[in-house]
DNA sequence: TAGCTTTGGCTGCTTACCTCA
DNA sequence: CATGAGGTAAGCAGCCAAAGC
């Protein structure tokens, strides 16, 4: 058997990673040579073949076959080659788009931990209100104690009331109150917009920090970025991906 | 019409060559 | 001059879809 046959000519196909099973080492060193003789005549392609080539890609990122074919007669290849530097130019703007999305999500990223941040503060600061609104309040209790009980009964009555009339609550008039919350503070409650904020529960912060990537993985998609709000960034609901595990 | 083979294209990974700092 | 890194043409395996039988 000559080097030909063992390399099945034209038609041979050497694989780097394939088993070896006969041992042969100068039969390998043979092939290698053999391999390397054969690709000695890689020559990179002329600018002005580039420059035709980037155009069609700029337009087209897959070549009909008829097209494909055209171009290669037009540029004096191979209708193979052609079709291989459209798959490896394919695979070279894959990776580079990569690198693209990974440096807008890690923007993306930054701003909405230094959004989270500001927030936080916002939101400390408003606690630290509240508590001295509230400690002020309890301290000019006394006789004002008894006119919000009154209140709170008057709020208690009409809301059984609105009940037995099988009223829903967006329709009860306004009706502002102070209550007692069980926590031993205050709730402010809004009857006619149904928006009641509880304070003094700063030992029960909320995990906002689990955030996941949504099942359809669109955040991976520039063209979703668009839709990004808050509910998809916090979202608690679903999976249990941790964004500091991507960051890591 | 279903099942098969063939053909051609694709992706992903890899190799070897070339160029340049 | 040697060398390592990065870019690139091409090889390969595996998958898939369309066409033909």
């Amino acid at each position: 058997m000559n080097l030909n046959e063992m390399l099945g000519g034209e038609e041979y196909k050497y694989s780097p990673m394939a088993a070896v099973d006969d041992g042969s080492l100068a039969c390998l060193n043979s092939i290698a040579t053999a391999r390397k003789k054969k690709e000695k005549n890689k020559r990179r392609f002329s600018d002005e073949q580039i420059r035709l080539l980037e155009s069609m890609f700029e337009s087209e990122t897959k070549l009909e076959p008829r097209k494909k074919l055209q171009v290669a007669k037009e540029l004096g290849l191979q209708p193979r080659q052609v079709a291989i530097w459209f798959q490896n130019k394919r695979a070279r703007w894959k990776s580079k788009q990569l690198e693209r999305d990974y440096s807008i999500l890690r923007g993306n990223y930054n701003s909405l931990v230094s959004r989270f941040e500001s927030l936080k503060k916002e939101k400390q600061a408003l606690v630290i209100q509240l508590q001295k609104l509230n400690e002020m309040v309890q301290q000019s209790g006394g006789a004002k104690q008894d006119s919000e009980q009154r209140l709170v009964q008057n709020s208690a009555e009409s809301e059984a009331d609105n009940r037995d009339n099988g009223n829903c609550e967006s329709e009860v008039k306004p009706n502002l109150s102070l209550e007692r919350s069980e926590h031993g503070g205050g709730v402010l409650s809004d009857d006619d917009s149904s928006i009641r904020a509880d304070y003094f529960v700063m030992e029960e912060e909320p995990s906002l920090l689990t955030m996941v990537e949504p099942v359809d993985g669109c955040l991976t998609s520039p063209e979703d970025w668009g839709s990004w709000d808050s509910e998809n960034v916090f979202d608690q609901s679903s999976g249990s991906y941790q964004w500091w595990d991507f960051w890591g």
